[in-house]
DNA sequence: TCAGAGTTGTAATGTTATAACAAGAATTGC
DNA sequence: GCAATTCTTGTTATAACATTACAACTCTGA
């Protein structure tokens, strides 16, 4: 896949994420538990280590160390990952990055800009897009659940290097 | 899948597009040739009479009778028509769908309502949207390939029908 | 301690997409 | 016409991504 360079990267620790800072808020719109369980904290390390996005089955490969076997085991915490809105998929690359946001931002209309040249990513909130589309959907009675915006193309660095 | 319903629809032709009304104009940038291949034919006339997305295989499936044994007979076929901009892939789908818009607009930066309840899917342009995301790509550097806009929820008739 | 809910392990399978190679048509230049 | 080239096709096999189904384990609260 090549380099990755993600936004977020590891800041401080190279292990699993410190999930278990107290407060228990209980809004249930998909924000992040108190505790996460121990498969998802591997695979949430997995993808923070990365600092990119990873598919499941690379996930996979890189927690076989850790007792990991099958493919459910990484799909079923991504997909608590996703509900907490701590991972975001990638629907153009079937692949799934942490979010590099540092708190509860939309999570709902985020874009991403993917380097075809060396698979990094960059996670973007943009207020008039999400306007935009909001409008669109209001005007023709669409009940927006989850919107993807992706731009694949060159990064500035890559096409530096030319 | 469901029902389907989308703009395009058969308007007409029932059968395969009539690809042959002479204009041989040659700007390369994906727009449609003269003439499309047999299996191309297929593929799109399928898609067209669908009005709806569908996935390769269930393509395959559908051109069984016409001689279509293989799901590379259909990739190929998609590929092509996606590159002439007669379809389009929708990503978070899996699935292709034939391009609802008469001419040549932009065909790059079009997004998708999809309806998870009755799969049908609304295709439009929307310019503040693209401005907006070629603004952030000239702001990052970003050299713009590719664009992806789904978005998915419930739509107007499949509210109603509560 | 028991019931219930959530999580995990595992095997099997389903679905989507491509690689590799051989052969068949169409186009071009002669 | 007839090569040479190029594009398209057919076919087999395989890779990559994702889910179903079922049994067992663990945690929590009454």
């Amino acid at each position: 896949m090549a380099e990755h360079s993600h936004d977020h990267a590891a800041s401080g620790h190279d292990d699993a994420p410190d999930h278990d800072h107290g407060h228990d808020h209980t809004h249930d719109h998909g924000s992040a538990p108190a505790k996460l369980t121990r498969n998802q904290t591997l695979v949430y390390g997995a993808l923070s280590r990365a600092g990119g996005p990873l598919t499941a089955y690379t996930i996979l490969d890189q927690l076989r160390d850790d007792g990991f076997r099958a493919p459910l085991q990484v799909y079923r915490a991504l997909e608590k990952l996703v509900e907490f809105g701590m991972v975001h998929r990638l629907e153009s690359l079937n692949a799934f990055v942490a979010c590099s946001h540092p708190q509860c931002v939309d999570h709902e209309t985020m874009a991403f800009a993917i380097c075809e040249a060396c698979g990094s990513v960059s996670e973007f909130a943009d207020a008039a897009i999400t306007r935009q589309l909001k409008g669109w959907a209001g005007n023709n009675g669409f009940a927006l659940a989850k919107t993807t915006i992706e731009l694949r193309g060159t990064c500035r660095s890559c096409q530096a290097a030319v």
